[in-house]
DNA sequence: CTGAAAGCGCTAACAC
DNA sequence: GTGTTAGCGCTTTCAG
């Protein structure tokens, strides 16, 4: 910028007002410094704006596996959002682990983002909220709840809705034994999800379920599947609680060579790309992550601007397709 | 910084000295020094680091679309081996648009990142490469090959070894009219891959293709199969060229009523998740995505090491599966 | 309307 | 070993 100055004969200052389209320029100044600029490509240093500014136009995004699509999406959309209001978006992936979260977001504010968005893996583990209490840096829960000082920020999904109306099409289809393949407890959507089947199960006095939380892999998927259907009372329709479970609970399913629907009814949360080619295709609670990824975003930018913290909720809803049908037990028994 | 050494009672360069674990400080000045910053909870502030020292451990990744699966684990591979020597990673997504990989380079490198990952959507985009040559910031081509002054650094895909597996699969199996629905042919795996499918069938004289490159999408990739197999020669076996030109063949094949592999043989480029519970499982030109990403960011740390330059390439393997089954005209003939 | 000067937080020379 | 000082690139008072 010096350079710049210096060819054009000015002071940086006002390279400077040029540069931020301050008011108070005259024409002919804006002419020679432009001139200076474009002689020599010259494009500001974006690091000495931040330590002068005290703003770096960076949020932080802590997210579990960027490999997983539900999360890339919300990745996406929280990306486009930010970029439109010139934010860039640092990425870190936690690959589940809450320390490695932690870390993190320490890392993160040390950088001085401006805001972080947050996936975290554990909301209960302590030092992932002492770090974020330690530096006050705003930030946006994405489906979290945490036990922290200052009022909450988020978006959420509503996942007792979608549980809710699952439920009620299964029981409605016959089924009396319904299962639930949830992930990590210390999360918001398996706690929602399990409160709400259980509530929803409540309501019928002829239905139970079974809820075997864990985490959100395909080992979990697979061996609470296995254990589901090796037990007394086996299932008779099971909901896999997310992308990597579905795939354990296909994994397991396709072992014993049962049949969908005929044998077992099944249900999965969160749409997968491939998903519409199974066959049957698969009954969805979907939500729209994309809508997610932008509503954190927008949330993280009200926040900057001085505003009440809110909470979003988004809907997830219900999809029926080919994977659920009326139980055996409700038609079984009339006709063998 | 100032608290802490004020607290301490010693200079700022020696608290300086001691976080950035100097050797000449004395015992007695790394205990006080510590304990102030204990004190404090003081952690340095990365950005008057990155002023002062030139260089801001940071990388820019320029991806596609990050809600597509290879690329999300591309960019998984790179973020973890990044984040192993200390870098962090800025992500911005295209969305295919060549325009926007220009200005998201010229934005990168006014940040100053010390390097930058690029999967560009347009090799032959003039602005592209106009950045990249105006910044001299080090980068690394994903699968990409570009027409710029330095010698290249890239981390690339062997897909003409996995086209040419599966097309001698596919002429072994009694295939004789072979498509390949390829995506953008501005970027290299097209380029390679329409090569190589040339290159094989022009071995056998029997033996013919049809080309139909595009874009990634989905829409290129139905309206491209609807093409083909409306033609007055359709093809027996079709290759997608990537997940969102396989879902639109898919969806094609599907309204069409058509039997795979009876009716149709198909391979897949790039293996997506639920790809395995699909009857018939797909033959897949399979890669190792994560690989990628930490090559590719390997790479990018031995260019700021000094080293020179070098390309990787890294194996796309076929992996034969029930989608791809004898050709209706190798059994028909002789049978009708 | 424009220039001069201070200073964001840090580290690396250079003195002592 | 430790302190003093300068300066990374920029913006923003404050004077004029």
């Amino acid at each position: 910028m010096r350079q710049v100055a210096d060819r054009a004969g000015v002071a940086m200052s006002s390279v400077s007002r040029v540069l931020n389209n301050h008011p108070d320029v005259s024409e002919s100044m804006r002419a020679r410094v432009m001139t200076a600029v474009e002689e020599f490509g010259y494009e500001p240093n974006a690091v000495g704006q931040m330590l002068r500014q005290g703003a770096t136009k960076t949020v932080g995004f802590v997210v579990g596996d960027i490999s997983n699509h539900l999360q890339a999406e919300i990745a996406l959309g929280a990306e486009l959002a930010l970029e439109a209001q010139g934010y860039t978006m640092l990425l870190m992936n936690s690959v589940n682990n809450p320390q490695l979260d932690a870390e993190h977001i320490r890392l993160l504010i040390r950088r001085q983002v401006d805001g972080l968005l947050l996936s975290v893996a554990d909301e209960t583990h302590r030092p992932t909220i002492e770090a974020l209490e330690a530096g006050n840096t705003p930030y946006v829960l994405i489906d979290r709840e945490l036990d922290a000082q200052s009022p909450p920020w988020a978006v959420t999904s509503d996942h007792r809705g979608g549980i809710t109306s699952a439920v009620e099409e299964l029981v409605g289809l016959g089924h009396r034994r319904i299962a639930l393949v949830g992930g990590s407890p210390h999360v918001r959507p398996t706690r929602e999800r399990v409160a709400a089947i259980e509530e929803a199960v409540a309501r019928y006095p002829d239905v139970s379920c079974q809820v075997r939380s864990g985490a959100f892999t395909e080992g979990h998927g697979a061996a609470a599947t296995r254990e589901l259907l090796e037990g007394k009372l086996p299932p008779t329709a099971i909901i896999a609680g997310g992308n990597q479970i579905l795939i354990g609970v296909l994994r397991e399913i396709r072992g014993r060579a049962l049949a969908i629907p005929r044998d077992l009814s099944l249900v999965t949360c969160d749409r997968i790309p491939l998903a519409e080619f199974l066959s049957p295709s698969l009954s969805t609670i979907y939500r729209d992550p994309v809508a997610m990824g932008r509503a954190a975003a927008e949330l993280l930018l009200a926040q900057l601007a001085g505003q009440p913290a809110q909470v979003i909720t988004l809907p997830a809803t219900y999809e029926r397709a080919g994977s659920c049908s009326p139980s055996p037990d409700a038609v079984a028994p009339t006709h063998q």
